[in-house]
Order: structure tokens, then C-alpha cells, then sequence
DNA sequence: GCCAACGTTGGC
DNA sequence: GCCAACGTTGGC
């Protein structure tokens, strides 16, 4: 199994915009940039584990716990002229954006905050507390991953 | 293929 | 709201 952090400003969609979801799903749509791209397309498997994060706010951190319910498949919304993810240069013969599709599991016990992050030197590595740092989707190790939830407390 | 200009991300 | 960092675009 492999874990994931995904970032997601909370004023478009929060955790608990995802808790209240039917199924308490959702796919993760309008990621338009490579990187992120190829990993939801290659990399992200059924029960996947992730960390919910949510960035361009008051208190940036980790909030929650979320699954890989659906693997990569074409992000329709690059299809859509109407929609503000519209791609021309995408369509259904050619996708060029991908999603998955990710379900809620839980709200951590409390905010992770950045600033609480950047701190340990345990998770220097991670690409998220990196200065400039502008990946919405990364990878975490397991070790990241468990130092993480005990620090949550 | 280089690189300047531009747009976006995201912390602060 | 500011601005640094970064990715993308397009002229050459």
C-alpha cells in the first residue's frame, strides 16, 4: 500500500465538503499540472491511504484521512467548455488530465499545522515543507506517514 | 532549444 | 494583499 498527500483550499472544496458527499466520495478533479497528473494516473491504487490537506487559509495543515476508492480515469471537466477546468487541448479520445476518485475517513484529532511540520526533522524530506513547494499531489513514505499520525496525538 | 514574460500557487 | 517560487508559453 502506498500513501499520498493531497492539498485542497478549503474555500473551493474542504474535508468536510467530502464528509458530506454521497458516499462520502468524491473525485478529485481539475489538477492540471503533470506531475500530480501522472501519479493519479500510474501511481494511485485502491485503498490507497491519504492525507487530506488544506492550503490558502487561516491555519494550512493536515485535517483528515481519505482512501483511493477509484483509480485513474479521465477528468471529464477538462471536456466541458462551460466549465472553468476546460482544456481544448484534452478530449475523450485523448485525455489529458486524469482523476481519481478518493472517500472520506476521518478528521485527524486535531489541525497539523504547517509551521508544526516544517519543525520535524523527521519530515525534511517531504516536498510539502520544502520552500516554493507548489505540488497539490505527493507521495509520502510510510515512515513520514507514521510519524505523522503520532504526532497527531 | 533558449529564455523572458506571464500566470498561478500558496505561505505569510 | 504581497511576493517568492515555480511551470508554461511563445518569440527568436
Amino acid at each position: 500500500m502506498n500513501y499520498w498527500l493531497m492539498k485542497s483550499e478549503p474555500n473551493a472544496f474542504s474535508i468536510d465538503d467530502l464528509k458530506k458527499m454521497p458516499q462520502q466520495t468524491e473525485h478529485w478533479d481539475g489538477v492540471r499540472n503533470y506531475q500530480a497528473r501522472n501519479m493519479m494516473r500510474d501511481a494511485m491504487k485502491i485503498g490507497d491511504q491519504v492525507f487530506f490537506y488544506h492550503s490558502n487559509c487561516e491555519t494550512p495543515g493536515i485535517v483528515g484521512l481519505m482512501e483511493v476508492v477509484r483509480e485513474g480515469y479521465p477528468d471529464h471537466t477538462a471536456f466541458d467548455p462551460q466549465g472553468k477546468y476546460f482544456d481544448p487541448k484534452s478530449n475523450p479520445e485523448m485525455p489529458r488530465w486524469f482523476m481519481v476518485d478518493i472517500k472520506y475517513l476521518r478528521h485527524t484529532r486535531r489541525v497539523i499545522p504547517l509551521s508544526e511540520l516544517k519543525e520535524q526533522g523527521a519530515l525534511e524530506n517531504m516536498p510539502l515543507v520544502r520552500k516554493g513547494n507548489r505540488l497539490s499531489i505527493m507521495p509520502v513514505s510510510q515512515e513520514e506517514w507514521d510519524y505523522i499520525l503520532r504526532i497527531e496525538g
